[in-house]
Parts: C-alpha cells; sequence; structure tokens
DNA sequence: AGGATGATATTA
DNA sequence: AATATCATCCTA
C-alpha cells in the first residue's frame, strides 16, 4: 500500500526525540524507475546535536550539510565503503539533528527488493550465497532496507520529503507498543537509549 | 571472527 | 600528505 504523503509541517512539529517515535509505524515509499517499493518503519535511532556520535556534533561540513537542512529533508552517508544509511532531517533549520532509519517491514515490490538485494553492493554481480534472501531479512537493517529500496546517495541525499521521489505516510499500523534501547553499532561517546522499534516485531534487527 | 571497501575528518 | 575512523553486512 502506498498512502498519502507526509507533508512538511509534520516534520517541523516534533523535536527530534518525538520523531523518532512518531516514524515508527509510517510507511517509507520510493517510486523509482524501477518500479514502487515500501516497508513499514519498525525500528529508528535518535542523533541530537550535543551527542558525540552524531555526524553534525561540532562538525558543519559538506557531508554533514544536509543534517542543517529543513526538518524531513534526506541525509543519506556511506558507511564501511559498501553500505549507505538513511535518515530523516529533524529540528529546526541550523540545528543538526536526524533519524536514522534502521529497519523496515516489507509491503510492497518485494520481488524488485529480492531483485535489488541479491546482489553484491555497487556491483551486477550475484550474492555468493543464497539464491533468495527471506522477507525477514530483506530490509532488516540500515544497510539493507536501503538496498532494497533503491536508495542512493548520490541520486537522493539531500532531497525532502515532501516533493522527492522518497516519501512517508502517515501510520498505517497503531496498535503496537514502543520499546527503547541503547543504538546499535556506536563506537564514540556516551551511549544513550535513543534506539525505539516496535516490540515483537520480526522485521527489527539485532541490537 | 574476520574481511571488504572508500569517503571523510583529523592530524601533521 | 597520511592515517584512523566509521550509525554495516556477508562469508567463514
Amino acid at each position: 500500500m502506498t498512502g498519502n504523503r507526509l507533508p512538511l509541517s509534520f516534520y517541523q512539529t516534533y523535536n527530534t526525540l518525538e520523531l523518532v517515535k512518531k516514524l515508527l509505524g509510517c510507511e517509507l515509499v520510493h517510486n523509482s524507475p524501477d518500479g514502487i517499493t515500501s516497508g513499514i518503519i519498525v525500528e529508528t535511532e535518535a542523533y541530537l546535536l550535543d551527542d558525540p556520535a552524531c555526524h553534525a556534533y561540532n562538525r558543519r561540513t559538506t557531508r554533514t550539510e544536509p543534517m542543517f537542512g529543513e526538518a524531513g529533508t534526506i541525509y543519506i552517508y556511506l558507511i564501511y565503503g559498501m553500505y549507505q544509511c538513511f535518515n530523516v532531517v529533524s529540528n529546526e533549520v541550523g540545528t543538526g539533528e536526524a533519524v536514522l532509519i534502521r529497519a523496515l517491514q516489507p509491503t510492497s515490490g518485494i520481488e524488485l527488493m529480492e531483485q535489488r538485494r541479491s546482489l553484491v553492493p555497487g556491483k551486477s554481480e550475484r550474492l555468493s550465497k543464497n539464491p533468495k534472501i527471506s522477507l525477514k531479512e530483506l530490509c532488516r537493517g540500515p544497510g539493507k532496507l536501503v538496498r532494497a529500496m533503491g536508495i542512493e546517495r548520490a541520486l537522493h541525499n539531500n532531497l525532502h520529503l515532501a516533493d522527492a521521489p522518497i516519501f512517508i505516510t502517515p501510520p498505517v499500523v497503531s496498535d503496537f507498543e514502543i520499546v527503547s534501547s541503547l543504538r546499535v553499532g556506536i563506537n564514540v561517546g556516551v551511549d544513550l537509549p535513543y534506539r525505539y522499534y516496535i516490540k515483537d516485531n520480526i522485521f527489527v534487527s539485532k541490537g
């Protein structure tokens, strides 16, 4: 299902620690040239201004500039040379905060997702392992979901969710509990309980 | 448990 | 100019 697009005002209404929870249960949609893919956001992480683990912490550079833009701006960065992470910029212009999308429950374009995920990152050769990746593993992690959704830094970084081929819908599920925990993969600074996910959802990544 | 893989921030 | 550092995933 690909519902309607949340407007700019949605992203402006909430601060980062509110938005990180508000995005759970919403649907992330990419209307790409190859077709539409979408998934329900089931896991998020907040990155705040005063947090050493935040890219924008004490650094406003070429890479982090999108984080200082309008709430709802897309911030994508390359990690470990081969994967990319997708973030929703939050808070006011000039602040430098964002929400990392860590996992999706796939809803449409499953076949297209399978095709994209069966290739080695950045190449057209197939992965050596499974001929087919399970539904559960398609978007179970920030690098995985970016690949499954066909999101690319070169194409989508610094676009805005209010008018890009990528957008987020209002919640499509509502009856769930939100759990918070320490964030995943953080190596610097104090770790904070800024990871949020839908309780008992099997599409949430391992923490 | 280790390796892939490259941009970026930091140090010099 | 050189190096250390990654908000990860895959294969063993």
